[in-house]
DNA sequence: CGGAGATGATTGACATGTCAATTATGTTGC
DNA sequence: GCAACATAATTGACATGTCAATCATCTCCG
């Protein structure tokens, strides 16, 4: 009989990915924990402050923001609201686009994200760094590069038919 | 003058670990998202569903049922809520301590878990298992070791002196 | 017994994330 | 000019996550 393909993982594979999966969260959820007691800010809140803090003065369009870290424009839109009443960011109109916002760093948000940075740092140093040796280092960097591959081609050619779960709205 | 270890990664360090995590944030975000168009549930509607699936008919009592997905109690509660008025788990009340709850699986559950298996499984597969050599999968595996234990040991020792962040109430 | 403290679980308040819809302004081609 | 479409950004509705507080029951020990 003809044999296919094998298309789902081994047990092994499937323990490996889990302990990988798992354990980049927790490493997340940690970092995200040591901001908040250290810092009192969210890793949304700092990754905002450092694009703004590189950015260096001038200030980023809502868009340009956006690309620079990655999020969708309406999750930027919603976290800036929530920045700008902690008073850590400005919105301004923008001057060649009326439809544009110019976000700008307050004084204050730069030197919250100066405090923050340090620690911040510190941490990733701890928990991933001297976690690791310089081989592991390289392997990590090795595996994000293949997987980002990966993501970046199966994003590329959207998924065929999207496996109809039944809605069944009354039928 | 004295020189300290140096504390802060340095910019290449800080490259791979900023690639490292991004990607493996995408990663779960590609996943997730393939789990919702394909089977109508989360993460950890799937992660519920699976430690059901495995205690196979008794049920779970909520903090058994935590401890083997690792969440807080007080996030399962939240998500069972919203997963019993889908219809995929129910709560009973436990026999043996009136305070308990025993969680188990409706047939819904068993069978929207059966049938969002398999394409999970797939995605797995494509965007971690196949896009990695058997050396990357040992090295991811072995990373993942690596970093746990170093979670693990960072949080038996909490750390000193939360940094003090000045709420200033007023003074 | 019975009250102090431990334990199981839920709740409320609020931060964060996603998706689809909306608002406002820009751009293009007739 | 202006209608049709594209683009910038916000909004609303709702799912998910965290933390601290609460409620109920259990356990232990005087």
């Amino acid at each position: 009989m003809t044999q296919r393909r094998r298309q789902l993982p081994t047990s092994e594979e499937l323990r490996i990915w889990r302990d990988f999966i798992e354990t980049t969260e927790s490493l997340r959820s940690e970092l995200a924990a040591r901001l908040q007691s250290d810092s009192s800010m969210s890793p949304g809140d700092y990754a905002v402050l450092l694009a703004l803090s590189d950015a260096d003065g001038r200030g980023l369009r809502s868009s340009e923001l956006a690309a620079t870290i990655g999020w969708e424009r309406s999750r930027l839109s919603h976290h800036l609201g929530r920045m700008e009443r902690r008073g850590l960011v400005r919105r301004e109109n923008c001057a060649t686009d009326s439809r544009g916002a110019e976000i700008v760093l307050t004084a204050e948000g730069a030197d919250a994200f100066r405090k923050a940075s340090i620690p911040h740092l510190r941490a990733i140093r701890e928990l991933f760094v001297d976690a690791l040796s310089p081989d592991q280092i390289a392997a990590a960097g090795d595996l994000a590069a293949t997987l980002r591959s990966r993501l970046d081609k199966a994003r590329e050619q959207p998924r065929a038919r999207p496996p109809r779960v039944e809605v069944n709205e009354d039928s």
